[in-house]
DNA sequence: GCGCATATTGACCAAGCGGCCAATACATAG
DNA sequence: CTATGTATTGGCCGCTTGGTCAATATGCGC
């Protein structure tokens, strides 16, 4: 029964919502527009008029969870935190638990990330929400560069972000894969002892230079 | 011109070849047994006739992909640095650079990793190969847990490999997508900056202990 | 030189794909 | 109530895919 009408918007919000849920199901591999069209409950046509080719369901798609995804929320709670790498920490503690809650929707990120490799479109858009994530934990790493000199010698904000944002990344990687068995506490324990913020970021500097005096007078 | 026979063994590798350089150009998904046949220069049906279905081909592309990729290589220099820490340091620094100078075949691996999520078997391989590989840091992160115990109080050899491990595969991924701009220098500097081994691994605990009271005496 | 097992080819098939389009049902303006 | 424009449908086309198979070339034991 053709016919039944509804604005645009809201058709184009049924098909990539549909888009999305076979994306989990099967990857974007095996995205069909049929397949697309079956679980918006519509017939393929449509899909097809509101997005003229395949391709552009699939950028249209991407940027659909880019717009769903919380990118970063800094919880009021986190943001009152006041040293750099506790403030840091605690992101990191709600980052990797959001990705680890969420496997499916990282690996299609991973999909698209994969993608990216070969078409250009995907691979600006990948980027800049990369540019994106990291741009957020800037301030941060702005701060704990500032109260760290020493420490942080040679290094810029973007680099410890890029850093931060990696680790992140290889945290859900490995998460996805096999996420029942994926111990977020035993990994962020792990975190805190590779990490130095043990010590305290703001008398970082000191005990590092204090570290390193005791650490050559005993040899 | 049919009948020019090959050793069993010979026609595989050479398909295997052949399916390895498809995969690297369009992907796990533009896998096709046509493109790999025309890249081993051969029909489509001896393809067929090696390899009976073409999930057998994809899964034995990773088992090849997997045997033709040496590891971890633990070079002789990185193995006589003394302490456990700085050995581990040599080694990220390794891997990071091997896999961001191969950011194709990184790629087609985190295709494999997002397979896995839907087929068992493939899943199967990847995590024994993700165990090899967390395995292969063990000896390293025991000796670091042995020689600071406080800094790594509750953390599991295990545990920390898995976060090395995941160091190295978030600094891969943000290698893969754009290799050209991926500077592995700044990198690692910031990585030296974020992790607390500048003080030393075997002075740790000592550092820790008096960081802590140092810290405490403060406030 | 002669079978015999087998590696190899290319034609063929059914299924599924993306994409196009005429027919049609609907909403809205007049 | 009618005309008009548009959303919607389903049939269709051309193409590619994975897979099968009869025909055939080839190497090898005898």
């Amino acid at each position: 029964m053709p016919g039944r009408k509804a604005s645009e918007a809201t058709r184009r919000e049924q098909i990539l919502k549909g888009a999305y849920e076979v994306a989990l199901r099967r990857g974007i591999g095996g995205l069909t527009v049929r397949a697309v069209a079956a679980q918006a409950k519509l017939s393929h046509g449509l899909v097809h008029f509101h997005f003229k080719r395949k391709a552009q369901l699939v950028t249209a798609l991407l940027d659909w969870v880019l717009a769903t995804t919380t990118v970063l929320q800094i919880p009021a709670g986190v943001a009152q935190i006041p040293r750099g790498h506790d403030r840091l920490r605690a992101l990191l503690r709600q980052e990797m638990g959001r990705l680890a809650d969420e496997p499916r929707r990282f690996r299609l990120f991973l999909e698209y990330w994969a993608l990216g490799t070969r078409h250009a479109a995907i691979r600006a858009t990948i980027s800049a929400e990369l540019y994106r994530y990291r741009a957020a934990f800037r301030t941060m790493t702005e701060e704990m560069i500032r109260t760290a000199p020493t420490r942080y010698a040679g290094v810029t904000a973007d680099g410890l972000a890029a850093v931060t944002v990696s680790f992140i990344n290889g945290c859900a990687v490995q998460a996805m894969i096999d996420p029942a068995h994926f111990d977020l506490e035993q990994y962020l324990a792990a975190v805190d002892g590779i990490i130095g913020w043990v010590w305290g970021a703001d008398q970082g500097d000191q005990v590092a230079v204090a570290a390193r005096l005791a650490s050559t007078s005993r040899r």
